[in-house]
This record gives C-alpha cells, structure tokens and sequence, in this order.
RNA sequence: GGCCCCGUAGCCAAGUGGUAAGGCGAGCGCCUGCAAAGCGCUUAUGCGGCGGUUCGAAUCCGCCCGGGGCCUCCA
C-alpha cells in the first residue's frame, strides 16, 4: 500500500516516494511567537501530528522539523512598545504554545529550530544569493530579485507581472511597502532588512557584511530547512494561506541559492472557520487551548474534532460539534474497555473477531493513505466497533488471542489518530479521595438492590449522576465513569 | 480583476462515472427491576438549481444561485 499526498506544486494526488529509500525528511512552518496560536493554528499543527504519526506507522524513519518564529515584524513592534527585548515578548508565548502540544498530545519533533538562534546559516544563505546574482543590496537592505528567478509563481500558478496588477493589492496601495524599504521592482521581497532604531532596541538587529539587520520573513525557513534536511528535502507544510507569498518566496531563495529542488512535497491545510465564519480577533471566536480546556472542554473532543475532517476541505468549528465528538469518543473508550474486560475462555469457539480486526485495519490503512482520509478512517473504526460489539453481544467466552486481536487492532488504530491515548488520560486523571467515595456509593448501592429496595438504590444512582458520575450494571459487576 | 476551493439527511462528514460510508441527534424494538452501555430496525427515491454528455452522473461539461480562501499581517 503506498501513500498518497495531495502536491500543491502539481496539484494532484502524487504517490509519495522518499528521496532515500525508508527515510523521510518533513518540515512544517510553526508558528509565530507573538501571541498564543489559536485552534485554527492547531488544525494545523493537529495535521502535521497525523503525518507525523502515520509516516512512522507506515515504517518510515522520519525527521520531522517544525521551526518557531521569534524575531518578526509584530514582535520588535510589540517589543519596542513596551521597551523589551524581543525574548521577553517571544518566551512566554513559546512556553504557553508549547503546552498547548502536551495538551493535546502533540508528539514532539525531532528539531525546533528558533529563528534566532539560526542567524549565521540566514546571512550565509543571503550571502551566496548575493554573490550569484539572485539579490542585490539597497542601503543595507538585500532583495531577491524575482527577474533572476523565471519559475517564480509555479506553485502558487501566479504569473510574476500579475504579482503587482492585483486588485488586492492595488486597494492597499498605501500600505503595499509597509517595510518603508525601496525595492527594485515592486515585486521583489526583502531577504534582509536594514536595522531601524525599534530593532536595535528590541534586540533584533544583527551584525552581516552589508551591515546590521534583520532577516526577512521567508529565508529563517529556506535556512533551517536546508540545514537539517539538506538542500533538497521530502515534504514542506504550511497552512494555505502561506502558499503565496510564503512557500513561493522559499522556493525561490531556496534553489536561486543551490541550483537544485528544494521540497518535493507540498502540503497545505485549509483554513478552520468557526461556527461558519472566518476566525478573527473582532470576532473574538479566535479561541485558544486554553479558553477552551476553561470552559470544560476535553483535549481529546478538540484533537478528535480537529482531525474529524480532510485536512484539504472545509472544517466548522462548533461547541455542538465539540459535544458530538466528545460522545463518538466516548463509544470509543467504552469499546476499549469493553474488550479489556471481556471473559475469555481457553477453549472458546472461533471467533470473528480476528477477521474484522485485519479487515477494519485493512481498510483505515487505504483511507489514511488516500491523503490522510481521516474520515474515511474513522468510518472504518467505527464499523469494527459496530460488528464486534455484536460479537461481543453474544455473552460467549472468547478466546484470548481472539480479544487480543481485537485490541491490538484498536491500538494499532490509535497509534494513528491519537485521540484514545489522550482521553484515556484524561478518565484516568480522577483523584483517589473521589474514587474510592464513588466506590462506597456503589457498594451502598449494590446492597440496597440486593435487599430488591430499588427506591434507595435509584437515589444513590442519581446522587451519582449529579457529580458526574455515570452507572452501568453488568452481568459482571457495576461499572462507573465519568458522564 | 487574476488564481483556487466548497455546497451530500436536523447537525458534522466520506464518496468524484455503476446505483448514497461513518459519527452525533431523533424514533421504535431487544436487553434491564428501571436505567446506562450494546445490538437490531427507521431517519437523503436523492447529493444547491437548470440544462447537457452517457446504457448509466452526487460524481464529467455548460450556465445560474449561495458560501469560503489567496493575491506580500496570517496556520
């Protein structure tokens, strides 16, 4: 089975085919530091978690860099404004960002470069751009040279003399050269900004042979890309709204500087929009992580709802959407339990269950490989849900290797989506004083329906439901967790 | 103006030429002391509208209506 990916540079679906047999490099444009990155951002980043994943789960040695913007326009402006350091404005973010992917049971790259901390391998790439005739240099400021570069506009299919004939950009003709910087040719984009005084202030200004400045918005990602990936890497991602100018202008820095492709994959993510608009601050429906664990809801419902769509088609973000993913995943976890608890029997009559484990592994494989299908995936996992809890509804013993291939499929699965390994942890983070109150409520409960004194015993259910405690009777015992 | 997406049941969402996955919700039934969970059945003769191509269209083409994105702030 072989993986397909969606390739905005040919836009269509493109087998996937490593440069080095069993390796791959990725690397995805994170975020920028100035204020906590919102659940549209983690749509994202939910996305390049699941390509992360599953290019392990097919077997692949990945090297998955995902940088961190820290020097920035809005930074130094935010920096300047309030006399700091651009570090002091950029740490707390971070730290708050980073949070956010231990929250939501983001697995850790294996590189996160800072934009600040890789200012040497940016001047040396500004450098060579320089000297091969790709950039020229205008009062300390260095730009590239879009003329120099004929492919320019390939992957966003813009015509270089259409870049300045928009009407966007013709409506914001005052704002066009917010830089304050004289260019060449309108189109050209500044690989190096001259320091101004707001820099020098705010820490971000370095010292380069064409004087002290800064780097401009795309070469941080042409340069740490190149460093730990090599000049030609796998798969580069990024949300759609970075195809232009972002990705078009590190393909050009990139292979003007090297003379060879740069990414051979191009991967973005659609936009989220929320409760059917687009997200924005006016708005205020530009949730965080935060705001939403405050108002009660649960990591694995967000991580869950996030990848419950395409990463390419349209995703609304809803509180009620938030509840219905919240209870798909709660059939999910019951099903994990179920299984756990199932009694076996050595010499159980053949089961089905091995068959519609490999059948339903069998198929969410095909889903994720025609480009990370996830829905298509979870209709999968929740047929084999459906035809084995049937199975299950037969009250038989079952043979052990019968269960255990059940739930290793459903792991197996999971390694995958990572939403039961999350909520897993979240049931499981009741605290020992409430446990064993709610096991003395039970007991209470199971002697008074012993004596047939169901009045007592629906009392004592209910007092339970009221402190979110839900009761389910077994033919092997009660069962609680919480509703 | 240029480039590009989308419109499938009450809600979310797969399917992109062969006769409508899955989840949530709702209804009925089985199970249960009653519930919960689970299972079974029901919930789109139809996929924004109108034409066209085809033996056959949600899927291809045209037009129209509606929504969204990008065009140097943006995941």
């Amino acid at each position: 089975m072989t993986l397909r990916l969606y390739n905005t540079l040919t836009r269509s679906l493109d087998e996937f085919r490593p440069i080095r047999e069993g390796r791959v490099g990725v690397y995805a444009c994170g975020p920028t530091v100035y204020r906590p990155p919102h659940i549209g951002n983690f749509r994202t980043f939910l996305f390049n978690d699941l390509l992360h994943r599953y290019l392990e789960w097919k077997g692949y040695a990945v090297t998955f860099v995902m940088n961190l913007t820290d020097v920035e326009d809005k930074i130094i402006a935010e920096a300047a404004a309030r006399d700091l350091h651009i570090g002091d404005v950029t740490a707390p973010v971070t730290a708050a960002f980073e949070a956010d992917l231990r929250t939501l049971d983001i697995r850790p790259v294996d590189v996160h470069p800072r934009a600040t901390e890789h200012i040497d391998a940016m001047v040396s790439l500004v450098g060579r751009l320089l000297e091969n005739g790709h950039a020229y240099e205008k009062g300390g400021t260095v730009y590239f040279d879009i003329s120099s570069f004929p492919q320019y506009g390939r992957l966003a299919r813009i015509e270089a003399q259409d870049v300045r004939a928009g009407a966007g950009l013709a409506a914001r003709a005052g704002g066009i050269d917010a830089d304050e910087y004289e260019k060449g040719d309108a189109r050209d984009f500044a690989l190096w900004k001259a320091a101004r005084d707001d820099d020098r202030r705010a820490g971000a200004a370095w010292p380069t042979p064409w004087g002290e400045g800064r780097p401009g918005w795309h070469i941080e990602c042409s340069a740490m890309s190149m460093q730990v990936l090599g000049e030609t890497f796998d798969i580069h991602t990024g949300g759609e709204d970075l195809v232009f100018p972002h990705h078009e202008d590190e393909i050009a820095q990139s292979e003007g500087a090297t003379g060879q492709p740069f990414a051979h994959y191009w991967l973005h993510v659609k936009h989220l929009l929320v409760d059917g608009e687009k997200m924005s601050k006016s708005k205020r429906n530009d949730y965080t992580i935060a705001q939403l664990l405050e108002l009660g809801h649960q990591p694995s419902a967000v991580r869950y709802l996030l990848l419950s769509a395409q990463y390419r088609k349209e995703l609304n973000f809803s509180f009620d959407g938030l509840g219905a993913a919240r209870t798909s995943l709660q059939r999910l976890l019951d099903f994990e339990r179920r299984l756990a608890d199932a009694p076996t029997r050595a010499d159980a009559p053949l089961s089905a269950l091995p068959r519609l484990a490999t059948r339903m592994l069998t198929e969410f494989e095909a889903a994720l490989d025609d480009d990370l299908n996830t829905p298509a995936a979870l209709a999968a996992l929740f047929n084999f849900v459906r035809e084995a809890n049937a199975e299950l509804d037969r009250d038989q013993p079952l043979d052990q290797g019968a269960i255990g291939a059940a739930r290793s499929a459903l792991q197996r699965a999971d390694d995958a989506l990572g939403v039961l390994a999350l909520a897993r942890m979240e049931s499981q983070a009741v605290d020992d004083e409430f446990g064993s109150w709610v096991e003395q409520r039970i007991e209470a409960r199971r002697l008074a329906r012993e004596s047939r004194d169901f009045a007592t015993a629906d009392r004592i259910r209910d007092e339970l439901k009221q402190r979110g405690v839900v009761l389910e009777d077994t033919p092997r015992g009660v069962r609680w967790r919480r509703g």
